[in-house]
RNA sequence: UCUAUCAGUCGGUUAUCGCUCUGUUCAUUCAGAGAGGAAAGUCCGGACAGCAAAGGGCAACAUACCGGUUAAUAGCCGGCUUCUUCAGCAAUGAAGAAAGAGAAAGUGCCACAGAAAAUAACUGUCUCUUUAAACAGAGAUGAGGGUGAAAAUGUGAGGUAAGAGCUCACGGUAUUGGUUAGUAAUAAUCAUUACGGGUAAACCUUAUGUGCUGUAAUGCCACGUAAAUCAGCGCCAUAGAGCGGCUCGUUCAAAUCAGAAAUGAUGCGUUGAAGGGUAGGCAGCAAGAUUGUGUUAGUAAUAACACAGCUAGAUAAAUGAUAACCGCUAUUGUUUUCAAUGGUUACAGAAUCCGGCUUAUGACUGAUAGAUUUU
RNA sequence: GGUCCUGUGGCCGAGUGGCUAGGCAGAGCUCUGCAAAAGCUUCCACAGCGGUUCGAAUCCGCUCGGGACCU
């Protein structure tokens, strides 16, 4: 029996580069969120929805996370589904960051679980690599429109 | 083997990438710590905080056999009584349950059926009068009347015109007063009186207790708007404010216009209202009715003492993802070893902190009880 | 975090412990040449469990769902 190899999992990790979601980087400020809300745009990539607000100003990326009560009553199923999220954008999001950086953009995203599924890691974790994808072509765009 | 109850346990190490807090560092450098028996429901009770508060009563709410326990409770422990089930001829025993004060203070309600649901009436029974007889009239009587969840203390005898606790015997239930046992509830027994249905998770009565609100409490700091709006009062001789050595001194100090005047407008001061702004930080907030072990006291709940330990603290809210090994465990093969495959879970995620209760829960281990099968 | 309210057919909604009203909707019939309207008939209910009571939709306790308020 050999070990389980990582074709489960589609994940290569480059280890001199580092992959952190701290206190800094998560959207926090109730102000921000209700402003984040009222004029940000939407994009659903099953299972998950994103909203987003793209400026040009200072660089910087902030991200939170929510799941709604009507989809798991527990609050068990609701906390696991906000860490998978969060793990996934965790693990590609530094592509993004540097390409914010160049433009000189600042970003701030919200990640809402839209399914009554309970999470699965891979889906989550593809689903969330293509609106980081589209996110970074609007971000060129928005470059070149602003140049 | 199954079921029920009680008690206990549910991982460890390493690697890669991360999260929160604390300490440390030039450094996101390094080190340490990081969910539960229910963290849940919020059903009770406290700690703590703010507001209110002379005293008393009413109202409202809660509790309700007795004793113990506790910071406190509607919890827990022990006992009493009643009821249910099982065993037994019975006495009684075992298990379980109880919101278990008062219906003899008062009011209400008791559908349908039934004469009647509590006072009586109706029907019936008996005697007398009248009459051929009946009807009728006068009087006596009190439970015989197919119902119903429930019908006026049960059986027998006496008694009477007919009957009736009207009387008696043996019982039953209860009130009051003794005696004995017990801290008490209560039990046994004696005397006495009564027998008046149920319902208080109907109103109520009695006794006892309770001020209200909750950590998003509360205190402090910063940012910010409004030096704005509306209403009341005062404005030429003293009101007021600051400082000091405080019955005083000293410094500051606020009004113009229109009008003959009353007064009005604006302005200044002051009080209030309605709105507006902020959405940050610190404390509260982690050493306590604390955790573990042991001893002693007690039937037990629990208490006392000794020793050892320090054990989460976020705020769009941490404790995660992946892999390997060890341990544990199930099945199959082989059966001392061992190998293969699989599982490592169920219920569930701290938000000021404790004590209970309730509810959700898989696997394994031990104890007790019951049932079934085999020997 | 805290404080409360509420649950009756497919929908709305009444109901002092004694057979769960009524309306809309559905089905059938009557009426009509055919429909509509109207009339008649019918179908489908007390969130769950336990207790008090002779008897609970109703009273009490627990559980589950839905909603509101404080902030």
């Amino acid at each position: 029996m050999g070990p389980k190899t990582n074709t489960r999992i589609p994940i290569s990790l480059a280890p001199t580069t580092r992959y952190q979601f701290g206190k800094k980087d998560k959207l926090k400020s109730r102000k921000a969120i209700q402003e984040l809300f009222a004029e940000g745009k939407y994009m659903n990539q099953f299972p998950l929805r994103a909203v987003y607000v793209l400026k040009h100003s200072d660089f910087q990326l902030q991200a939170g996370v929510s799941v709604s009560s009507r989809f798991f009553k527990k609050a068990v199923d609701r906390n696991r589904a906000k860490r998978v999220v969060r793990e996934a954008y965790r693990l590609q999001k530094n592509n993004l960051e540097e390409i914010l950086n160049q433009h000189n953009q600042a970003l701030s995203i919200f990640f809402i679980y839209n399914s009554n599924v309970k999470p699965d890691f891979e889906k989550v974790y593809e689903s969330c690599g293509t609106i980081i994808k589209q996110l970074i072509t609007i971000s060129n765009a928005a470059h070149q429109k602003n140049s």
